[in-house]
DNA sequence: ATCGGTCAAATTGTATACGATCTGTTGCCT
DNA sequence: AGGCAACAGATCGTATACAATTTGACCGAT
């Protein structure tokens, strides 16, 4: 076997970056977690100087707080952000489709059903870990439908919508997504096929609703005092 | 006079990266300038590693290049890069538009026409700053409108959104933005003050079709060897 | 004269050192 | 006992020092 997990050569910004976040939206550094400089650097065997970096980045991307003086917090986004990630994605996410819609060649289209066939096997297992490979797989198939745009700007709004939206279902989500978020991608992908464009971009937008509509959004919840106080 | 300009006291990455990104969007730096971590970091009496941080986030908005080893660039976007940065605003824009139209106030109306009307002004002047100021408070407007959603991942969206443009327009306009430009906003919050949107819409796609069309993005322009060159 | 290689200057990449700020605790005073 | 102030520990903010890389120049060989 190979040591490149755990004794990786080239550790650089981007490599920390990536990691923190791959954790984050995997849910296995938990929101309002707390990445202290000193911390992260010994984990990685790097100094300050590049995690600073990395949390900086990161927190460009809304997936982590940075607090003058205070440090670096996994991002707990609150109801009212959620809602503005999922308005977003409704504004962005028809045109993504109708621009993926119109490069689209067969072999692209098979490798979106592999895709799905992946996440269709995911959805019959248990556990944490299902679910969250089950997150990943459901937003990797709105980013692969991006990446069919060939445009970098919107891969790049699209990530960051994707990336936040993950951390948005795992907190509020509840967990009703096996059944009905996985029906939609194939659905959109068959009528995609079918150069049924308009119903599509319907399903697309439905299927954005169902997932913001799976989420308990009802203010409180966990660490918003400002706005539990009013203040 | 104040010396505000030349000794402000409290300088931090993020003064600079508002800074250098005011003076780039001002295109008072020209695109492929070489922005040295020392040369800045002296003009803003700090030392290196806060023009660093402040590289680096004008990177991530795509206003810099930064390349390994090299230094950062003042970023001089491709015809490429520039129709995905204007497809990226046909798909969002719509929806900035319909979101605003939501919660605008007659207050709101005010202010934006108010706007219109310094645009106009300037639309008088001559010179180069004075194209400045014009390309400034095109964008504004959009800007504006998008404040009105309240929607904060949006507007940072738009942010880039428009800030890149601005250097698009600077690098590969052809000018006659003045004529075609300015009706358009004026026509647009009318329908948006009548309430109908629909037309707003349709009027704000044909605005930006307009400002892409007066660019002139037949390839070949300043630095794209690689391109030229098919490699 | 041109090509190739070696070397020096300049610039970036990373680590470390030092100062500033915050947080929690201790202990005194009322 | 309760509250306030001073202090200590920890963590962040910024500057500086040193290593690595690039770039351009010089110089000798063909």
């Amino acid at each position: 076997m190979t040591t490149a997990a755990t004794d990786p050569i080239d550790i650089d910004t981007q490599y920390i970056r990536e990691a923190i976040r791959d954790a984050i939206v995997d849910r296995r550094l938990a929101p309002g977690t707390k990445l202290s400089e000193a911390d992260v650097g010994a984990l990685f065997h790097v100094s300050r100087t590049l995690v600073r970096g990395a949390l900086q980045a990161l927190s460009y991307e809304g997936l982590v707080n940075v607090e003058k003086n205070r440090g670096a917090f996994v991002a707990n986004p609150s109801p009212e952000e959620a809602r503005q990630i999922f308005a977003t994605r409704r504004m962005i996410e028809p045109g993504v489709l109708m621009e993926a819609a119109r490069h689209i060649t067969p072999s692209d289209i098979q490798h979106l059903k592999q895709l799905l066939m992946e996440e269709r096997r995911l959805m019959g297992e248990r556990g944490q870990s299902a679910r969250r490979a089950e997150i990943k797989a459901s937003g990797d198939f709105h980013l692969m439908l991006t990446s069919l745009t060939k445009n970098a700007v919107l891969q790049r709004f699209m990530d960051e919508l994707v990336a936040r939206s993950s951390l948005v279902i795992a907190l509020y989500g509840q967990s009703a997504i096996s059944s009905c978020g996985h029906h939609e991608h194939e659905d959109i992908l068959d009528a995609i096929e079918k150069k049924d464009l308009e119903r599509a971009c319907k399903l697309m937008i439905h299927h954005i609703d169902h997932i913001e509509a799976d989420l308990d959004l009802r203010a409180e919840k966990g660490s918003e005092l400002k706005e539990a106080f009013r203040l």
